[in-house]
DNA sequence: TGAACAGGCGCG
DNA sequence: AAAGCGCGCCTGTTCA
């Protein structure tokens, strides 16, 4: 027989992964939906239990949760084991719920994933938390809380954990997420949880030389222009009221809009007048960004030796991806020419002794199409080694392409893949309906398994309510979404691919000489030891071009990966 | 004064 | 009938 245990802890509020005083101020413990009780013991203020063992609470806390017949049920399970291991107790290797995933794998939909949220959505009570208690918190932070002020939001924290196991397991179960693939998520688990501790590492000096610079274009932009770049208002002002230009585009409540794209027709018309205005401010929001989203926020949340450490969320969204925050290190800039953005890798360097390289799959999502649409002028191509697009611009227009041609084909199949209408391609390329509509069937006739493919992942979706991913994952869309159900799959199962290579990387590597530090998508960032990269970047390409080791199907075509080194 | 929303932009 | 998909986070604006 096992014992179940809703668990909940409470902190000082510091970073378990690379702060040495975060603490666990107490564990909460609930052996049903309504008999709870905590257990205080390293509070700084108010009472501290002792009892109930001549030896501590801490080791009869340990001795409970450790045994093999106890399953632990937690709403976040990622942070309750650090917290958990704070005060030496190991639950890495044993049978665990996290609520907050079953909810997530039932229902990805659900725009809030917290506690309150989950346990309202199921009918249940909100968190309790008290006047005094918010005044603390807003007074001292969580350190500040006495023990017997936070008792009770606590113990009820865990009884809502194990009511909402309670409420979703049967779910999650009967849609086949327990057993194999639950085992799956928690290795992942484990594996994100050792990426994030180890961290990355940033160039500090690079960042704030970065900052300096930056800051002094923005003033020197400010005192030309003499209107706020980032504010509409004024923009308005000074564009359309004071330098006579009509408006260019508006946003959907109707006021002028002056995003890239209108900036661009805005800096057509001054480009006549020799007048720099519209790059003026380009520039400047593009300073704005860069300092604010990267350097200063950097700076901020590194912890202190310079090493970030970002939260990857395994509830992040709806496709089955990964998210990432403080900071979203899936968003660095990429290379280019531009001045504030266009080397951002630069201001990640290695510890010392080590390098950075990042690994990442070609056209993964468009790969993936041509294995589940087995589209014969897709896959015929990419077996001989062809490179996608020039075999898809070849296809359509002829072995005498432009490269304009290959860059439209390569927009076309991206916005078609992710469910776009005519109209949207009529935007986008500035062609009349009839154009559009034949580039449409143009493109769907050279490639007719994937329209085929795309209708019936569609109609799936709409029959059963749901599409499966490779490895039996669901997304679950309403009827009015079947158009999403082929995006889905692709994402969805790019994702799901990302996810086993990483659990099989994790076997091959050391974590020493190297180790994950990042993850985007479908590509993942690893620090080498120098000296032996000769060593690992073979291993590294070898275990992710293996994709047919995941699912037989996935062998039909090549899934290259590239490896570049990354940062400065 | 703070929350919520809108607009904008970075990534795959 | 029509629909580009999926995110995080910044500043400015609006509203309670």
């Amino acid at each position: 027989m096992t014992v179940v245990l809703g668990i909940d802890t409470e902190s000082n509020g510091r970073d378990y992964r690379h702060d040495p005083l975060a603490k666990t101020t107490g564990v909460s413990i609930a052996t049903s939906v309504n008999n709870g009780d905590y257990f205080p013991f390293q509070h700084e203020m108010g009472f501290n239990h002792v009892w109930p063992t001549f030896y501590g609470v801490r080791e009869y806390l340990k001795d409970w949760i450790e045994r093999p017949d106890v399953v632990l049920v937690m709403h976040n399970a990622k942070h309750d084991i650090l917290a958990l291991e704070n005060l030496g107790i190991n639950v890495r290797d044993k049978l665990y719920y996290c609520t907050m995933l079953e909810t997530h794998f039932v229902n990805e939909n659900l725009p809030n994933k917290g506690l309150d949220y989950v346990s309202k959505w199921l009918g249940g009570t909100p968190k309790v938390k008290s006047d005094l208690m918010a005044k603390f918190i807003k007074w001292g932070g969580w350190e500040a809380i006495p023990s017997d002020v936070i008792w009770e939001y606590a113990e009820h924290d865990a009884c809502l954990a194990y009511y909402i196991h309670d409420k979703m397991y049967p779910r999650f179960k009967a849609e086949g997420y327990d057993g194999e693939l639950w085992e799956r998520e928690r290795k992942f688990t484990d594996l994100i949880m050792r990426m994030e501790r180890l961290g990355v590492p940033i160039d500090q000096d690079l960042c704030e030389q970065e900052i300096a610079y930056g800051t002094e274009r923005m003033e020197t932009i400010l005192r030309e222009l003499k209107h706020n770049p980032m504010s509409g208002a004024d923009l308005k002002k000074l564009l359309i009221d004071e330098m006579g230009i009509p408006s260019q585009k508006d946003t959907p409540t109707g006021r002028p809009s002056f995003d890239k794209e209108a900036m661009g027709l805005y800096e057509t018309i001054l480009e006549q007048r020799n007048d720099r205005t519209a790059q003026a401010i380009l520039e400047y929001r593009g300073w704005q960004k860069t300092l604010s989203s990267n350097y200063r926020s950097y700076l901020e949340l590194q912890s202190g030796n310079g090493t970030l450490h970002p939260s990857f969320k395994l509830h992040g969204t709806r496709s089955g991806r990964l998210s990432c925050e403080k900071p979203n290190l899936q968003q660095i800039p990429r290379s280019s020419p531009k001045r504030w953005n266009g080397s951002l890798k630069r201001a990640f360097r290695a510890r010392p002794g080590y390098r950075l390289f990042e690994a990442d799959y070609s056209n993964l999502e468009l790969r993936l199409a041509a294995v589940y649409s087995k589209e014969p002028n897709l896959v015929g191509p990419l077996q001989q080694g062809y490179k996608p697009f020039d075999s898809m611009a070849e296809l359509l227009h002829g072995v005498e392409y432009t490269d304009q041609q290959r860059q439209d084909v390569k927009v076309q199949t991206y916005m078609t893949l992710y469910g776009s209408g005519i109209k949207r391609l009529k935007d986008v390329f500035g062609l009349e309906h009839e154009e559009a509509k034949k580039r449409r069937s143009d493109w769907f006739g050279a490639y007719p398994e994937i329209l085929k493919a795309s209708q019936k992942a569609a109609r799936l979706a709409e029959r059963r309510g749901y599409v499966a991913m490779w490895t039996g994952r669901r997304r679950h869309l309403t009827q009015k979404e079947g158009y999403k159900a082929f995006n889905s799959l692709l994402q969805g199962g790019a994702a799901e691919l990302v996810k086993s290579v990483m659990l099989a990387l994790d076997e091959v590597i050391d974590w020493v000489e190297c180790r994950m530090l990042l993850q985007v998508h479908d590509s993942v960032v690893f620090e080498i030891a120098i000296g032996t990269e000769d060593k690992w970047l073979p291993l590294i390409r070898e275990t992710m071009e293996r994709v047919s080791a995941f699912h037989p199907q996935f062998g039909t075509v090549p899934f290259p990966v590239d490896i570049k080194e990354f940062g400065g």
